[in-house]
DNA sequence: TATTGTTATACTCTATAACTATA
DNA sequence: TATAGTTATAGAGTATAACAATA
C-alpha cells in the first residue's frame, strides 16, 4: 500500500514502534492539565476562606440546589460518602452549612447553606467565572464549544471503557 | 447589539446570575475526567506488574529516553523530587532500573531501564495505545486533533494564569 | 435485610524541611 | 554557597470495613 517515502505532512515523525511518548499521551496530559488547573482555582479559595476542595463541591452543590442530602451530593460530585461526610462536618462546625432532620425518613437530613454559607458561596461564584474566563480567554468560540463537547464525549467513554475493563475477567 | 430575544439554539437557558453549574465548570469537569481516565489506565497497569503510577512514569521515561538522571525525570514529568526518589529506589529494589554514577558529578546517577524493567515497558506500551485509542474511538479525526490543540493551549494559559495569580500580592 | 451516614483506618500522591555528599 | 538526591514527616484526597440508626 503506502510506500516507505509517502509525503507526510512535515509535522512530527512518527515514534519508532513500541515506544510510547509520555508527553502526547492523553491520560497523562489530562492529568497533568487538571491537576495545574484545579489547584490554580483551589488557591483562590483555600486559603481566604479556609475551605478544601471537598468542602468547595458540597457548598457548589447546596448553592445552585439549595437542599440535599449527603447521598445526593456524593452522587453529584463523585465523592465518596465518607469524604461528603467529613465535609459536610466541617462546614456545620464552622457554621457554613445547617441539617435539618428528615421527618419521613430520619437516617437522612436535609442539608443547606447557612447565611454565612451562602455569603461565601455568593463571593467564590464570580471568582469561578473569571478563573474559567482566564483560563479560556485565547479560545475561540468554536473551540470552546468543541472543547466542551468532546470533553463530554470523553467522559461517557470513560465509564463504558472503565466497565469493559471490569468484566475482562469475568466473562470468559 | 443584540436584542434581549435573539434566537438561541434551543439549548439550556443560562443559569441565573449569581449561580455556578458545577458540571459546567471547566476545572471540575477535568478533574473528574482525568482521574477517571488516569485510574482506569493505572489499573491495566498496577495490579499486573505491580507498580505505581509514578512508577510507571519513570518507566516511561526511561523507556522512551534510555538514560536520565533523576532531576531531568522530575523536570519532565512534574514530580517532585521525593516522588522521583522514591519510585527509583523501588524500581531498582525490584530489578527493573539500574543506576550508573556519573564519575564527572558524582551527586547525579544515570539511570536505566534493566531487560526486566525493559520487558514490562514493552508490555505496557501496547495497553497505552491501546487504552487511548479505545477512549477516543468515538472521536473524529478532527475532533482528535482539535482536543490535543486546545489540552497544549489550555496547559500553557493555565501557566500564565497561575502565575499571574502568584504575584497578585506582590505588585502592590 | 437494605440503606444513610459516621468513624477508624489505611493507602496514594504530594509537599516541606532537614540532611548528605558532592560541586 | 548552590545543587542532586535521600529521608522523615505531614497533609490532602480517596477508599475499605465495621458500625449505629433507621427503613
Amino acid at each position: 500500500m503506502a510506500s516507505s517515502t509517502r509525503p507526510r505532512a512535515a509535522a512530527k515523525a512518527p515514534p519508532p514502534e513500541g515506544v510510547l511518548v509520555l508527553e502526547e499521551f492523553l491520560p497523562y496530559r489530562l492529568n497533568v492539565l487538571a491537576t495545574i488547573v484545579s489547584q490554580g482555582f483551589a488557591r483562590l479559595y483555600s486559603e481566604r476562606f479556609g475551605i478544601s476542595i471537598p468542602e468547595w463541591r458540597v457548598i457548589a452543590m447546596l448553592g445552585q440546589h439549595r437542599t440535599l442530602t449527603s447521598k445526593a451530593i456524593g452522587e453529584r460530585t463523585h465523592m465518596h460518602k465518607t469524604m461528603v461526610s467529613r465535609a459536610v462536618t466541617d462546614l456545620e462546625r464552622h457554621g457554613l452549612l445547617s441539617r435539618l432532620a428528615n421527618r419521613a425518613d430520619k437516617r437522612e437530613a436535609f442539608l443547606s447553606l447557612t447565611d454565612a454559607g451562602r455569603r461565601i458561596y455568593a463571593e467564590i461564584v464570580p471568582l469561578a467565572h473569571d478563573y474559567a474566563a482566564r483560563l479560556t480567554a485565547e479560545l475561540s468560540d468554536a473551540d470552546r464549544a468543541a472543547f466542551d463537547r468532546i470533553v463530554s464525549l470523553l467522559r461517557e467513554r470513560s465509564d463504558i471503557v472503565f466497565m469493559s475493563e471490569r468484566n475482562d475477567g469475568v466473562t470468559g
